[in-house]
DNA sequence: TATTTAAATAGGAACTATTCTTATTTAAGG
DNA sequence: CCTTAAATAAGAATAGTTCCTATTTAAATA
């Protein structure tokens, strides 16, 4: 995982400084774990892992646990202050649908449903998009809360860090 | 896992047999258990796990193992006859940036990248989207090749099954 | 500034999803 | 029918993640 950084010092700074204000705001304790955790999601390129993080950190905190980045990490998620890329469930799943379609992911029960929107087809992406690389595939992802999940309430919520 | 059906038995019959046709074309051997774990997929609802799959087969080929599941499933994504659902990577990352943006996936190396599409937010989504629940983002995933495993070619692969 | 205490952490065990290994079975071509 | 490379079953091994518990600490209060 490289380290390059996405922005100067001072900006990583004072981002820090601000993410440390929403801490109180949110009643989570400012520790030196979690300023450091936030501070290497800011000072990677490129989406790190809860090993990316552990191991960037471990030079500066030799006896930081990995099971504090995890925690740490889901709780940011859960107070909204992150988000979590990509997967959402800890399981594989798969689609024998090849037409083109699209996804609504429920945030509390992970379930995942359809949706078809042709007009998208015809909306083309950005150049800055196109210069990444070989494109297979373009849809849309949306997040939210299902009908269900909404239906039966916060106790839904699936059981892991706080 | 439900197990509604999506389409009728006839339709999906005459689907397995497509896909029959479609193994041999890809010098892939035609078994009893390849077919009906397609058959699973087709028959139920919300982008199964493996699990799901194998629990619904167990019944029918006592003795499956679920390593063939995954074998299979790996097969049949890896020729394209089906898709993997969200998780391309099996880790969890993370993004501290909450800004509107959106991605692009390397299916090769499950790099992310990050793009921006300030237009994106003006198109609304299909009505039929809105029903599913209340929406909490909204964002567009690519995916593709990278540049980096363009060059590199196909020898770039994760070494997974086959 | 010192005291208190609920919350956070470290360390390691436990759990779960996935992959690997090897002996056995089987699809499909001859 | 035979043959053989490919596919499978079974269970061991691995890797990512979460749980458990004793210890430490942030921050509220005296």
């Amino acid at each position: 995982m490289k380290r390059a950084k996405k922005q100067n010092r001072s900006d990583i700074e004072e981002r820090v400084q601000e993410f440390s204000r929403l801490c109180r705001k949110n009643d989570l304790r400012v520790t030196n774990q979690r300023l450091e955790i936030f501070r290497a999601l800011l000072e990677t390129v490129g989406h790190p892992t809860v090993e990316d993080v552990f191991h960037q950190i471990r030079t500066i905190l030799p006896n930081l646990s990995i099971d504090t980045v995890y925690r740490t990490l889901t709780l940011f998620e859960n107070h909204g202050l992150i988000t979590r890329v990509q997967c959402l469930s800890d399981k594989g799943r798969f689609d024998p649908n090849l037409e083109n379609h699209h996804h609504f992911i429920c945030v509390r029960c992970k379930k995942i449903e359809d949706f078809y929107w042709p007009e998208f087809t015809d909306y083309s992406i950005p150049d800055e998009a196109m210069k990444l690389g070989m494109i297979q595939m373009k849809k849309v992802e949306l997040r939210g809360i299902c009908n269900e999940c909404r239906r039966k309430g916060r106790n839904a919520h699936q059981k892991k860090h706080s």
